[in-house]
Formats: C-alpha cells, structure tokens, sequence
RNA sequence: GGCCCCAUCGUCUAGCGGUUAGGACAUUGCCUUCUCAAGGCAAGGAUCAUGGGUUCGAAUCCCAUUGGGGUCACCA
C-alpha cells in the first residue's frame, strides 16, 4: 500500500516551528517510501481565523523547502483539502452515526454545561463529563425539535466502559477505558464540525496510513479509534512525538524565551537547510555520530523505529546557531553573498553596504564568513569595512 | 484531582543483559593564526531519578516511589 501523510495546519495563527518538526517527520517518511505527503487544512474554529495566516503557513512551508504533493494551491483525487469545503461530508457522517446509534442529538444550551461543569467540580468529582441529559430524548422527539430549528449539536454516545487498546508506533501499547471519555461534541451548533469528527472522516477518506501528531493528540487517540471502528473503518498507523520546550524550562516552547514563529526564524537569518537539521534531530536520531543532513539524506535515513519515546525536548538555540554557521561556512562566498542580500531583499533589512563594488563585497564577505553565524550578525561584523568608525578622542586620550 | 505518557553529562542524544557509559552543542585549556573566528588536540562534566526485585551479571527486564509532561471545551 502506498505510503501517505499529512499535516493538518489551522489558519489560526504563525506557524510554529515545533509543527514544522512534525510536518518534517510527516513529510520524510512519505518521501522516503515514494508515497504522498498531503496537507490539509483545518480551519474548522470559525472564531479563532487569523487573517492571512493561511497565506503564510503555505509560504512557510514553502520557505522551508518542503512541499505537498496535494493540498491547497496544487489540488488532488481528493479535493477539497479545506475542511470549512467539506462540510456536508462531515455532516453525512455524524448522520450516520446518529442512525447507527453511535450519536445523539444534544440541546443543551452552552449556559446550562457550564453550570453542570461546575456542580461537578464542586462536588468533587474528579473528572467533569457531559451528564447526558439529552441521551434520554426520544428519536422522534429530538428529530422533530431539530427539524423545529432548535439549536442542537451532535454528540458521541461513549459506551459504558470498554477498554480500548492501540499501538503507538513509537510508545508502543497504550490503553484507555470509555468510562474516562466523554460523550463530546461532533457536530457543533453551527454544522461545522469539531476536530474529532472531521480528522476521523478525512483520514479515511483521503486514504491516509500514517499519522505522526504530537504528544498532547495522545488522549484524544481512544475517541478516533471508537469513530473508526463505528464507521467500520481501518485507522491509519499513528505514532506520537514529542514536544519541544526552551531549555531549562518545564513548557512548551514559548515567546518570552525567543522566536517561536517559524517564518520568524527565517527572518533573523537563519538558514532553511539549517534549521530542517536542526528540527531532523529533535525526536530522531540515526544511531550514528552524523549530525549534518541534507533533506535527502534525511529523507534515506529516517526511520521510525529511530523516533524518540521522550515526551519533552529542549530546543538549544545556541545549538541552531551552530547549524546555522556550519551552513554558511559550507557555502561559496559568491553563494552566500547572494543568499544574503535575497534575505536583505526579502525582509527589507538594509545592510549598510553603501555603493561598494561587487569585488570589494566579496572581500569583506569572505573575512567575515568564519565568523557569520546568523544573518542578522552581518550588519555589526561588517560595518567597519563600510563605515568610517567614529572614533572618541577624549575616550582615546583616556 | 481522574486518566495517559515519559525519565542517561547543563542541553540533544548513543546504548536495546557483560562498554574505561560513546558522540555533538555549550564550558575550559593548548596548538594554529596579524586580531576575532574557523579548524585541530585535550580536559572537566552522568552515583544512568530513587528503592526494591529477576539474573552469575542490569543504564538496559519487572514492580513501586518520586519527578516531569500531556489531557479532561460547541480549540485544534
């Protein structure tokens, strides 16, 4: 069967550069067995949509050197690639569901969980979960308030308690029990439908057989599996991998310590071949002392018995910026002249090179590429050869 | 709190029953050098979280504890 992944941003912000971790693996291991890497996109959350960030997720993407073999822009056998484009699939299958008695209608308004939520934590209860108050509608009585144009979602009715059981491709066996899972929501009141729902519809229909999502995806793996098996389907292999956190830090990475942004990273000057080594190695490792890979070496090299079972990585900047002048030193000086002013030319940073001839340039390029670690340096290592330094002369007479 | 996952130098990791526990980043020193780098060499740095087992033998297998993380939404 032929290899296929996929990436599933939301248009709800920057892209991260832990999710370019993960499209990297995702991407690498349809690459390596000659299957397709798709990307689809998940904007389901109406209220949470950032402007353009769609745009600039795929030009990230891009800017990274990696590509979809369907998606957005490029199409494919199983378009639309956007769920907001797919709704009446979602909702023919949730209608499935209701008539197979997997799902039932639910009225309850938003007020009226949040209050049941909260009773339930006052009293204790060590987990809050919807109380089914909507299960013991009758069918006819709950089809006939829907069709009377009563606000409703769809819900997943969650059996009593059965164990569920699943390989995770890189943790190995996992097992979950119903009774910890709630009866959630499909089908949201406005027909779109939430994650669960639609990532379970998608998969299978865009014949996915790999599925490499971070660690937090864990727990809600048992809701996925239940959906498969009511629809009769097949689950695609799924594997977790681990986040990545600032160094020393216990959390995700955040913004406080530095660029989390991947489009970020590449304004400050760091190289894209950098920065995809440097990602290669956050939850993989060759078992070997190589540390420099090119994507293709990469793409040969993957494997996921490789993959990390560690559930948090420090992202060491002072390492990046080592690949990164590793990168540049492996460049021409020619070359490197060239990716530095595109990147100049890119994010409109002035590199205070005057009118100097393109000989004189490739000079002081040369002197300074050793030391050149990020682009953004070049400025303050270069604007001597420039510049007249002003010199103090009471500091000198000091 | 319930459930789930994880645990080797400061950091990323190798290790999959017998190793002086290896490498890389970072740190320090030396060499090279007109400086700074880069490069080369070297050093320090890990009681393999703790406690029990299993075994002739455990970083490696099992259990418990501790610590950390994740998750419990009409968000993904």
């Amino acid at each position: 069967m032929t290899v296929r992944t996929r990436m599933a941003p939301s248009p709800t912000g920057e892209y991260h550069i832990g999710s370019m971790r993960t499209m990297l693996f995702n991407f690498a291991w349809a690459k390596k067995n000659n299957g397709q890497f798709v990307l689809r996109i998940e904007d389901t959350d109406r209220t949470r949509l950032v402007e353009g960030s769609l745009e600039r997720t795929l030009q990230v993407v891009k800017d990274f050197g990696l590509s979809w073999d369907e998606g957005p822009v490029v199409g494919g056998p199983y378009a639309p690639y956007v769920q907001s484009e797919r709704l009446s699939l979602y909702q023919e299958y949730a209608n499935k569901l209701l008539e197979s008695g997997h799902a039932y209608y639910c009225f309850c308004t938003p007020e009226r969980l949040t209050q049941v939520r909260e009773e339930q934590q006052k009293a204790g209860a060590p987990l809050t979960h919807y109380d089914k108050f909507c299960l013991k509608n009758s069918k006819e009585e709950s089809e006939a308030r829907v069709k009377a144009g009563e606000k409703h979602v769809i819900r997943y009715k969650m059996p009593a308690d059965e164990e569920i059981q699943f390989n995770d491709l890189f943790l190995g066996p996992i097992t979950f029990h119903t009774k910890d899972l709630d009866d959630y929501v499909m089908l949201k009141s406005d027909g779109f439908p939430t994650y669960h729902l639609a990532v379970v519809v998608d998969d299978h229909l865009m014949n996915m057989t790999y599925i490499m999502r971070g660690v937090e995806w864990i727990p809600s793996t048992p809701k996925h599996i239940l959906l498969y098996k009511a629809f009769g389907w097949e689950m695609p292999l799924t594997g977790h991998l681990p986040n990545l956190k600032e160094v020393g830090a216990h959390k995700k990475l955040s913004k406080r310590d530095g660029t989390v942004d991947a489009r970020l990273f590449l304004e400050e000057g760091y190289l894209p071949e950098a920065l995809l080594n440097f990602l290669m190695l956050l939850g993989w490792n060759p078992g070997t002392e190589k540390e420099i890979y090119s994507l293709e070496e990469f793409i040969s090299a993957f494997s996921l018995e490789r993959v990390h079972k560690t559930d948090l990585i420090s992202f060491d900047r002072e390492k990046l910026l080592w690949f990164n002048g590793v990168y540049i030193r492996q460049m021409s000086v020619e070359d490197l002249w060239l990716q530095i002013v595109k990147w100049a030319a890119t994010y409109g940073v002035d590199l205070g090179i005057d009118d100097r001839d393109h000989d004189y340039i490739i000079k002081v390029v040369a002197l300074t590429q050793e030391r050149l670690r990020l682009f953004s340096e070049f400025n303050e290592l270069t604007s001597y050869f420039f510049t007249e330094p002003k010199v103090d002369k009471e500091l000198l007479n000091k």
